[in-house]
DNA sequence: AGGTGTGAACACTTTCACAGCA
DNA sequence: TGCTGTGAAAGTGTTCACACCT
């Protein structure tokens, strides 16, 4: 029934998902896969090849139900039920995370924040409480958490990962710029924001060289 | 000589180069495509073929002198000269991105810090004080910016893209939720980490189907 | 032997083109 | 007629296998 989805796929999903979002509000009923297209950069081909790895959503000569496509691909991401998450880290980057509302919106539910700093444990930050890291297997285990979100220095960041998935964690979203090494099956994510200004840099010194031809 | 370099080879050579680093300061002189790919999490077939792209840099029987490669891959990244930097907005995500100093390390350097906040504007902030955004073309365009960091509300950021790409701007790093509209010759990167952890639910929502087989 | 550089085979992704249903 | 669903074609990226240099 799965035969292997793409990396890429996933991602354009994850964007159709959030232009139905917007459509829906605005009370259209049906979309055509051209328009979600053009809104979604990419061709009308690819997104009926993308939806059609997982059912017939379509109706011919119309178009994709608006509010039906929506549902099926939540579900088909994985959102048809909230996640619970741990905040790993909360230093710059990790209280920036949590002062994002679109993460619970989506059901992703940041229910611990631990932080190894004594200063900040114990600060109410964001609807949660900053917990010690000494007992983080306990703390994710009891909380039945699934994902976390790691955000700390490099050097902690594989001990931390790994007691994590001691604690049962399943998936990582990895913000320290190191290569995570994780069992099998462990989902990892890494945002490595030097590798994309790396990619910028790569892109703007050979524009030249790309326009000619 | 340029034919068409994918997005995943230079977010490998990215990664190559970080290992070099480390090694380097190791002190050891050479490595064989084996050790990077280890590193790297690929294969050496991979690594040859893509530092084949751009030049030989190997010696047969020996592998690659460390110091020479990095130089090559600094060169080929555009490292070889820094960049100068300009942070939009500087809520969360801005001050979180200001504080990292891997990016001065790698060259890339935040030479202004825009908000539209009256408290913030005037406002010291890691070296740099922060300006508001009425005069932004003037100031993108006096400092010599290349690159962007666009870390503001959804709503906002395509406006400023523009008003950005029209100071001279030709690279944008973005934060925002939305699919910027540029001209053609504009580089664009997305962060986006709702899709990040929507890519991992996805993951770990089909994980039990992957693994029957 | 040891390890690079590379054409040829393979796998995967995207695009095309059109049959088929509303 | 309009637009979906899909096999087949084209295009792109990865792996293999081996010639070749040290």
């Amino acid at each position: 029934m799965s035969p292997k989805v793409s990396d890429s796929t996933v991602r354009r999903l994850s964007r159709y998902l959030k232009i139905l979002e917007a459509r829906c509000s605005e009370g259209a009923g049906t979309i055509s896969s051209d328009a979600l297209a053009t809104d979604a950069g990419t061709t009308a081909a690819q997104v009926r090849k993308d939806l059609s790895q997982f059912g017939s959503f379509g109706k011919r000569g119309q178009g994709y139900p608006l509010e039906d496509l929506g549902t099926h691909l939540r579900e088909i991401l994985g959102l048809g039920r909230p996640w619970r998450v741990a905040l790993i880290g909360a230093g710059r980057i990790g209280t920036a995370i949590l002062g994002y509302p679109d993460f619970r919106r989506k059901g992703f539910e940041i229910v611990v924040v631990l932080d190894e700093d004594p200063d900040k444990i114990g600060t109410p930050c964001c609807h949660t409480i900053v917990q010690g890291a000494e007992h983080l297997e306990q703390t994710l285990y009891d909380e039945e958490v699934e994902l976390a979100i790691l955000a700390v220095p490099a050097e902690v960041a594989q001990d931390l990962a790994i007691r994590a998935v001691t604690a049962g964690v399943r998936g990582i979203l990895n913000f320290a710029p190191v290569r995570l090494r994780v069992p099998p099956h462990v989902a990892v994510q890494n945002v490595d924001l030097v590798m994309e200004l790396e990619a910028l840099a790569f892109e703007l010194t050979h524009a030249r060289d790309d326009e000619a031809g």
